[in-house]
RNA sequence: GCGGAUAUGGUGAAGUGGUAUCAUAGGAGGUUUCCAACCUUUUGCCGGGGGUUCGACUCCCCCUAUCCGCACCA
């Protein structure tokens, strides 16, 4: 960063503390690293980007939102695969204090102890006791899961159990994926939305808001049938060149829809999510020639991800990952699935109903039971495998190795004709991740605009009015002949208006109110004069122009 | 986690072993017919904890936070 960017950097910091935007936070005890405020202007900017965020997808039409908890359960993150690739297994020495590494401990007494479970790391760490490398003592505290993710218990005492606050909001639209789907008409593609906290106890928080420890995410999920080829219209972002810089072919430019033909973007879901991406930021105010989309090496993807593209912004950090569009595949419905036993799955009808013929064999229960015992499920399945020509008594070998005798007393003919009219398939999943936190950065970053007004810095903050934390400012020019009852009355009709935030402010002179309206980025400053009191109108000021207008208060 | 720098009103800075100065911002009043003008007045600061000392914002130790490298990063 060279000295004239720092400088700017720390201008903008400075005034988004000043200006209560965004603030570190819990200051009078100290601060903690990795967490901020954001403040009594700030606080609005989270909710405004928040709300367009949703806008954008509910609009979709089949995209609904949902609200799950922060706090979960060890065995959804055990299912997810967020324990395994997050935590570190760690152990306190009872006698010395030192915490150490279960998996390091147990490395003499297991081949690959990173792979065991928590519970079999315990076992092992039970029955191994091994010495503790600081103090020599063989004394173990239970094994906790720590690191990337916050521990917690869930209730108190012994009946408490395991969890951690969520890494990010996506479990919890595979943990409810049967209610979606239900809500959905069992039809796909739909999608859910969540917005929400999200916390990861980074080892090292840096850069001011980029990276954090408790931050705002928004996800998508996008549940589609992997055998339909969706037919998506690109036609609205046909003149539209993306800057991509591809896994293969480097930096490009080059339309959406020609990067799908291309097959530089391997799934045409990916893209379109893309494409409604860079909608979505451009419409709240980034800046498009400060984005673009990165695709992910294949040795750098989450372990969940089969494609992915993370949208970069430029800003005083340089380019910063704010947004990754994931093709993550059945692979998390899939867990789920295997971890609990439920069914999470969407049912394909076929064109046809498939015709099936089976004819073969299957074992007599009332006689394999007695004569085989234990092995009776293996013969079970070994006999329907054999071809319908068999001639019994018949020498068997069963998955296991084992041989046996099975004779014409233990089987049954079977022929049937079966009509199937569909099958169930687990979902893949399009995963659009927005850091909201990151996303705001560089609104502001984009928005601080710096010039001067004679001798004196001028700032103004050119956010977008979608996302603008205070949409007016009601000044009258003097308070006095009437002007500060006018002005008071206007505020108070804009106040009222659902969804308007309105400033009065009297204080200093005119150009001094402008000034600070401008630095918290106010789009429209309404001003009462001499004149407003002969004929009801007032100016307009417009906050990225100066010009001026005049309008009835009757049209404000 | 390692190495380096830093921490003084809201913000930006100065300074001293005897509780602190300046600019700017904020409040109140005045003045001004539209872009940080002016006058009067007022509020507000030594990151936290130990130690040395009659006395510590200042010297020493520890902690916390911030910034910059390195490492880590879904």
């Amino acid at each position: 960063m060279s000295d004239a960017e720092e400088g700017r950097l720390e201008r903008l910091t400075g005034m988004l503390k000043r200006r209560g935007i965004i603030l570190p936070a819990f200051e009078i005890h100290g601060g903690a690293k990795g967490l901020y405020d954001f403040g009594p202007v700030g606080g609005r900017l989270r909710n405004k980007v928040n709300q367009a965020w949703l806008n954008h997808w509910i609009s979709m039409g089949n995209i609904v939102e949902i609200s799950c908890p922060t706090i979960t359960p060890y065995a959804v993150l055990e299912a997810s695969g967020h324990v395994g690739e997050f935590s570190d297994f760690l152990t306190d020495c009872n006698s010395c204090q030192e915490a150490s590494r279960a998996d390091t401990l147990l490395e003499p007494h297991h081949p690959n102890p990173d792979s065991l479970t928590k519970d079999d790391l315990q076992q092992l760490l039970s029955n191994a006791n091994p010495q503790c490398p600081a103090c020599g003592a063989n004394d173990w505290s239970p094994i906790v899961a720590q690191n990337l993710m916050f521990n917690t218990t869930i209730g108190a005492g012994k009946s408490g159990r395991p969890g951690f606050l969520r890494p990010e909001t996506a479990q919890g639209m595979f943990t409810s994926f049967s209610a979606l789907y239900r809500h959905n008409r069992e039809r796909l593609p739909f999608g859910a939305v969540q917005v929400g906290k999200g916390y990861r106890n980074e080892i090292s928080p840096r850069q001011g808001m980029i990276r954090l420890r408790e931050f705002n995410m928004a996800e998508l999920e996008y549940f589609i049938d992997p055998e339909v080829e969706t037919d998506h219209d690109f036609s609205q972002w046909s003149s539209i060149q993306m800057n991509l810089l591809s896994d293969n072919d480097g930096e490009i430019t080059m339309s959406i829809s020609s990067a799908i033909e291309k097959g530089i973007i391997r799934h045409s879901t990916v893209g379109f999510f893309m494409a409604k991406t860079f909608d979505f930021l451009t419409n709240i105010g980034i800046d498009s020639s400060k984005l673009r989309f990165r695709q992910h090496e294949s040795d750098e993807m989450a372990h969940y991800a089969t494609d992915c593209w993370d949208v970069e912004i430029l800003g005083s950090y340089g380019w910063v990952e704010c947004v990754g569009i994931a093709h993550r595949g059945c692979y998390d419905l899939e867990a789920h699935e295997n971890a609990t036993g439920k069914t999470l799955r969407a049912r394909r009808e076929f064109a046809q109903p498939k015709v099936v013929e089976i004819d073969g064999w299957t074992t007599d229960g009332a006689t394999v039971g007695p004569a085989f015992r234990a092995l009776a499920g293996a013969v079970k399945n070994a006999v329907e495998q054999l071809p319908s020509t068999s001639q019994f008594p018949a020498q068997i070998t069963l998955d296991n190795g084992e041989s046996v005798t099975v004779n014409l007393e233990h089987v049954k003919r079977v022929q049937r004709t079966e009509s199937i009219s569909g099958e169930w398939y687990i979902p893949h999943v399009v995963e659009p991740a927005f850091g909201i936190d990151r996303i705001i950065w560089h609104l502001l970053d984009h928005a601080y605009h710096e010039s001067t007004k004679g001798e004196e810095e001028y700032v103004t903050l050119r956010l977008n009015e979608s996302v603008a934390p205070v949409d007016y400012c009601v000044f009258p020019l003097f308070e006095k002949d009437g002007m500060g009852q006018m002005a008071r009355d206007i505020h108070k009709s804009l106040c009222s208006k659902s969804a308007t935030v309105s400033i009065y402010d009297a204080s200093g002179s005119i150009g001094r109110r402008y000034a600070r309206a401008d630095e918290i980025g106010v789009p429209i400053c309404i001003t009462v004069d001499h004149q407003s009191l002969q004929d009801n109108t007032v100016t307009l000021r417009d906050r990225d122009s100066g010009q001026q207008s005049r309008v009835p208060i009757a049209e404000l």
